[in-house]
Order: C-alpha cells, then sequence, then structure tokens
DNA sequence: TGCTCGCTCCGCGATGTTAC
DNA sequence: GTAACATCGCGGAGCGAGCA
C-alpha cells in the first residue's frame, strides 16, 4: 500500500473508523454510527491493521474484543481526532468569532431542572448565536453518552469511579429529612434511622442516585428499609410528603424549595450529594464547552441553598 | 484547454462463517 | 437459531493519462 497515499485519502476517516468501534464495542454498531455498512467498517479496520502491521482487535466469532496495541492506538488517536474535529471552532475562536457552533450538554432531570437553567440563561445571552443542545437522561446512563461523545460534557453525580471519565464537583448539596410540621418525628429532638424506619419513606425515582444512596445507608447499618412509597419525580415527593403519606430522605438539588415543610439535617447517616461536570479523560473541549465550563466553574450565579464544593477556579485557556 | 477513456478506490447488498 | 464479522461481486465516483 502506497503510505502517502493511505494518510491523505483515507487515514482520518479510518482512525475515527477505528475510534467507533472502541466506542461501540461492535463493528455492526459502529456502522449504524457513522452511517455506513458493516462491511466497510469491516474493510477499514483490516486496511488500518494491514498499514500499521498489528491486530487491532481480536475476532472471537462473531464477537470482537480491543487488543493491548488497539487500546494504546485509541488512546493517542482520539485527543487527536478531538483537536481535528474541533479545529474550525478553534480558529474562529482564535479570531474572536465565537459566535457560532453547537454545545451539547447531558444531564439528569435534576441538574437540567435545578442547576442548569441560570447558566444556560446567562450563557445564551453572551452568545446568542450557539446553538445550545440539552439532553435529559438517567444518571446512570451519563457514563455511557459521554463516553460514546454524544454530548461535550454531562451535568451530574456519578455512581462510581471511571478511569475513562473526569469528574470535578462543583456543588455540594447536605441530606436532609423533610417531613410536615405536626409530624412526630417532629417531635424528636435527635433522629435516628430507627426513627425514620418506622415510617413511610417517600422515594425518589427507583435506581436514581439518591434511591439507590438511601437503600444502601440502611443497609449498611443494618436496619430493615422502611416501607416505601415510590415515585417518578422529586415534585412529587415533596407533594407526597406535604399530603402526609410519609417522609423523605433529600438528597439532590432538586428540593431547594421546601420552606412549607421541616427540613432536619442528616448528613450524620446519609452523604452530601454532590454535582459537577463529567466528561471524557483526554476530550479536547470545543471552544463553546470550555466557555461554558469556565461560567460553571465561575462564582458569578450563586443557586439557593447550594454551598460550593471548593473556592472557584477558572481554568486558562491557553 | 477541454473531453474521453480506463484504472483504482470505496461502499453496498448478499451470502458465508463462526460462536453462543 | 441467532447475532455479528468476513468475503464476494457489483456499481458509482474520482483521478490521471492521452488525444483533438
Amino acid at each position: 500500500m502506497d503510505k502517502s497515499l493511505f494518510f491523505q485519502r483515507q487515514f482520518f476517516n479510518t482512525l475515527r473508523t477505528f475510534c467507533t468501534v472502541v466506542v461501540e464495542g461492535s463493528f455492526s454498531n459502529a456502522a449504524l454510527e457513522l452511517k455506513t455498512s458493516q462491511p466497510a467498517v469491516s474493510l477499514q479496520i483490516q486496511s488500518l491493521e494491514k498499514y500499521l502491521d498489528v491486530i487491532l482487535f481480536e475476532r472471537k466469532g462473531p464477537k470482537i474484543c480491543i487488543t493491548p496495541d488497539g487500546r494504546a492506538l485509541y488512546e493517542m488517536a482520539m485527543p487527536a481526532l478531538s483537536t481535528i474535529e474541533a479545529l474550525p471552532d478553534q480558529f474562529l475562536s482564535s479570531r474572536g468569532e465565537l459566535q457560532h457552533g453547537d454545545l451539547t450538554l447531558v444531564g439528569g432531570e435534576t441538574a437540567l431542572l435545578n442547576i442548569l437553567p441560570p447558566y444556560l440563561k446567562l450563557f445564551s445571552t453572551r452568545y446568542p448565536n450557539i446553538n445550545l443542545i440539552i439532553h435529559s437522561t438517567l444518571t446512570q446512563t451519563i457514563p455511557e453518552i459521554i463516553l460514546s461523545n454524544k454530548a461535550d460534557f454531562a451535568i451530574g453525580s456519578l455512581f462510581e469511579e471511571n478511569d475513562e471519565l473526569l469528574y470535578s464537583p462543583i456543588f455540594k448539596f447536605p441530606s436532609l429529612l423533610i417531613m410536615p410540621h405536626n409530624h412526630p418525628l417532629a417531635e424528636l429532638e435527635t433522629i435516628t434511622l430507627r426513627d425514620i424506619a418506622a415510617y413511610t419513606l417517600i422515594m425518589p425515582p427507583e435506581y436514581s442516585y439518591s434511591w439507590w444512596s438511601i437503600n444502601q445507608v440502611f443497609k449498611n447499618n443494618n436496619i430493615e428499609c422502611p416501607s416505601q412509597l415510590t415515585v417518578s419525580s422529586s415534585e412529587a415527593v415533596k407533594r407526597y410528603v406535604r399530603e402526609g403519606l410519609g417522609v423523605a430522605i433529600i438528597m439532590s438539588a432538586g428540593e431547594i424549595n421546601y420552606n412549607d415543610l421541616l427540613a432536619v439535617p442528616m448528613s450524620r447517616y446519609f452523604p452530601h450529594r454532590d454535582y459537577g461536570l463529567i466528561q471524557r479523560r483526554g476530550k479536547f473541549l470545543s471552544p463553546q464547552a470550555r466557555k461554558f465550563k469556565e461560567l460553571l466553574l465561575s462564582n458569578e450565579i450563586q443557586l439557593p441553598k447550594a454551598k460550593l464544593l471548593h473556592t472557584p477556579v477558572v481554568p486558562s485557556l491557553s
């Protein structure tokens, strides 16, 4: 194969195909993602392997498995591809023309409703021609979305450590027990887990971060989880507590307005909830994404009831 | 300088192969 | 049997050489 020809015509596309296969974990899914056919993906990977004289994927029948060589290439290629793809916007930015392009964000419903709006409002005022694309998703699906490059970054919490993701916590919300003012628990000086377990617990959506954490705390303390009433949204949690159907543990930004309820700090048992910025490790952020990140980390906007986890640091753009 | 022809590359659908 | 990758054959597009 003529190497110079390979570089000129194919190398960029082939590398992009290769990285998509790594992210998708399948030739077929990569073909769908790239809007091409599976044979085309297969042939591109073969040509790349032939050119580099290495095996990038072990073929185990219908399954593929990335080799150490493939992993090493991916680690090198992905940042390079991101850089090249961001080049047009970066060029415009260098000329002081950060006025166009897309900014794609993803987050859980709570973050999108209670954290992002003031930041989006300020950002769209400053950069009115940048298209803001906001996707709502479940907290546990955020890593998959970010790793597949479907968004610039996410706003939310991470369930667990992930070597491929970079998490920068920004906001901290203390855990609270909320109940009506006339609830029997309001009479107690000190409220324990066992006291709470005697009442119905209004729970956030099943398998959400808060749902998972609350159950974990009862399990870790060897206390049988109280009877639960699980509702589909954080707004519904507050409504059900107001109606006297039970009490609730609040661990998120979603319940920052609870003046008509009694709120008791429960940080003795339940962890605080932090929200932050989640991005793929090594990803080259577009200029508009970096501007938005800079705004999030600044102290230009103060969320009600939110406590900054650390002194904001404005990253250098150089 | 512009047109034509033939070579090469690339992608597609169909089909084969393999592992579960 | 099913799902996913590999291979085959075909057609379209791009490019360069040759010619008027």
